[in-house]
DNA sequence: GTCGCGGCTACAAACGTATGCAGTGGATGG
DNA sequence: CCATCCACTGCATACGTTTGTAGCCGCGAC
């Protein structure tokens, strides 16, 4: 039974009936000598390789058996070096924190699995500055393609790596930039207009808005936000406009900031859900009910916006859909990868938000 | 020019500048051949092998300029093969949603890129069933080491195939069980205890439970809530205790459950701040004033916490200590590797939690 | 009796990298 | 001027798979 791969101290391992740990692992070539077959016979039945070469039942049993007896694992990377598809999609979120973008990475997971893929999660780790080891992530995995989660635009190496790679990347929630990358993107314009037209329609005329980093859609919202008050002939007044982290610190730091003022607004649009539960807090600090004496919105409809107090007023984004069709567009890709020609450029995808009304916004108070 | 690696046709590619897109990946061997040197001298330069052999330095430069030029990415697959390690951490974690072990995740990033790991992310998905898929995630990954995260005992298939595994694995919040498995806890009953002394402090007396699935930590924080009240003389009523998933939407209904009942609990301890989330807004529901008529807590404190209306009171989950902790025990498990006898079994370490005082709780209403 | 063929299996060449060892050339010392 | 040695580079192999192709064997047909 000495196969020649033992190391050469004849030191006995521990006697444990199951040997775990560090037993070599067992390799296909260790099947076929167990079973007194070939490699190549081993790796064609367990592979069930498609009849181009016909293996007997009895033979395929033996080797099954050994298979399980001897607890073999495939090895990925040997697999993966002959040009195998790894089954793997790679996904690179800016902020795993980040609520909203957990939840895309459950839908993610999602409709990966949906489609016998797995997922490997890299981290732009937003505070980061030198997102050096982030290419790592990525390349280092060698994924079928990748997923964008988030305005990179900071993040310039990424960028450049990714553009250098040779697989498909689509990236989601990016912002409409002219990047090259191919991507979903959310109507942000109309999600921020569903909402001041709602606002507007329940008298408020000052509204105040907070944002985060003026990063992809957070900048569209912002944008939209200001035609539309312009648009109106009200525009902002000056310190009606808040800028901070995506946190809800920021988002009850920029309350004080918007209500310690003479004539403050009467509704506050947050460009985001979790800075809008900042918001919801600060009031609640100050003793200001909402909505009846101040009415908050957000954006993203997170699972948690539903169970805020009071509930929060907000854009539901289809994240699912989204999640959906960029991972479609990725494997669609992976798919044409063999012919030549770059698929046809076709409009990056836009999918409409929804206004969810609930109980954070009210009338105007006077 | 032609290098002889063209397919066939000489059908010719897009003109673009930059050729993205399917460009076969650039190997040592296309180096060699474009310097005119050897694959292996490439390989030793692009290393920095470590003086084993001397290089000259204008070689080095010859090299590094044309590997920069081609865009030479080094094929982790192959180098794998040959028994480098991955510089992967793989993390499984059973639901990704929750906001807690999304602070985990991000504390495990952190962490491991401390020393040079990368996470790649696995995802047990609570609610599917079949978790078959699952060892594939890791096993199909070949990491140097897994961190499991929450309490997987019903996943036998996941939990079977990781024992059969040889590289490490050390599990955190998997609650205190007999799987021999190398772990990190907390001290789930001294944060539950800290909690009843404080509420008891406050002159409570009637002090609900909801918990979730009886898994892990939960089940602990349930059962040192009964020895606590136990202990005490005044056991839980019928119908004090409710379980639920662990979500907003099971705290709000269990809240419903405690309280359309005559003489209701003052208190509410809830086994997680996702749920004690839930427990507030459905409070705020019914227009009942936290903490004036009713005390509620929580377990873990989330980034959120402090953000809720009003702010949580709960217990402090040292989770940046805790997964510090675990990936230095994966860690340390690796170096240990060659080694034949197993690392002398410690007892887990289990760390302390700490009682957070918001303003969610207040003293007993008549 | 020989040939052919079908059914099964083994051989061997990749895949891209790492690395021990064997060269190769030039300079230096005797 | 030859031997020696050092600085440098190439050769070859291994890692664990996949896969095209060649080989073996027995049985039936002519």
């Amino acid at each position: 039974m000495n196969d020649g791969r033992d190391a050469g101290s004849a030191a006995k391992r521990p006697p444990a009936g199951r040997t775990r740990r560090r037993g070599a692992p067992v390799t296909m070539q260790d099947i076929a000598q167990a079973t007194g077959l070939s490699q190549s016979t081993v790796s064609r039945i367990l592979n069930r390789s498609p009849t181009v070469v016909p293996i007997a039942e009895s033979t395929r049993e033996r080797v099954l058996a050994a298979a399980k007896e001897l607890g073999y694992r495939p090895n990925p990377l040997a697999r993966g070096l002959r040009g195998a598809s790894t089954m793997l999609l790679g996904v690179i979120v800016r902020d795993i924190t980040d609520v909203f973008f957990a939840g895309a990475i459950e839908a993610a997971t999602v409709e990966a699995s949906r489609r016998g893929y797995n997922l490997v999660l890299g981290h732009a780790h937003a505070r980061a500055d030198e997102a050096i080891a982030l290419w790592g992530v990525l390349e280092a995995r060698h994924c079928d393609a990748i997923l964008l989660l988030g305005d990179m635009r900071d993040q310039p190496r990424l960028i450049e790596d990714l553009a250098g790679d040779s697989l498909p990347v689509v990236a989601l929630w990016q912002g409409s930039t002219d990047m090259d990358i191919p991507s979903v993107t959310v109507d942000n314009r109309a999600g921020i207009r569903a909402v001041l037209d709602h606002l507007t329609g329940l008298g408020h005329r000052r509204i105040a808005f907070v944002g985060g980093r003026l990063l992809g859609d957070i900048k569209e919202r912002e944008e939209a936000y200001l035609d539309y008050l312009t648009e109106l002939g009200m525009p902002p007044h000056e310190g009606d406009v808040q800028h901070g982290l995506n946190e809800p610190a920021a988002g009850a730091a920029a309350l004080d900031l918007l209500l310690d003022r003479p004539d403050p607004p009467t509704a506050v649009v947050a460009s985001t859900d979790v800075l809008a539960l900042g918001l919801l807090h600060a009031a609640h600090e100050r003793g200001l009910r909402v909505p009846e004496q101040l009415s908050i919105t957000g954006f993203d409809d997170i699972a948690l916006a539903a169970y805020s107090v009071p509930a929060l007023t907000t854009v539901r984004m289809p994240v699912r859909e989204m999640v959906e069709k960029a991972v479609q567009m990725a494997l669609d890709e992976i798919g044409r990868s063999d012919e030549l020609e770059p698929s046809a450029e076709q409009p990056p995808p836009m999918l409409q938000p929804s206004l969810v009304v609930r109980d954070s916004t009210g009338r105007a108070s006077a």
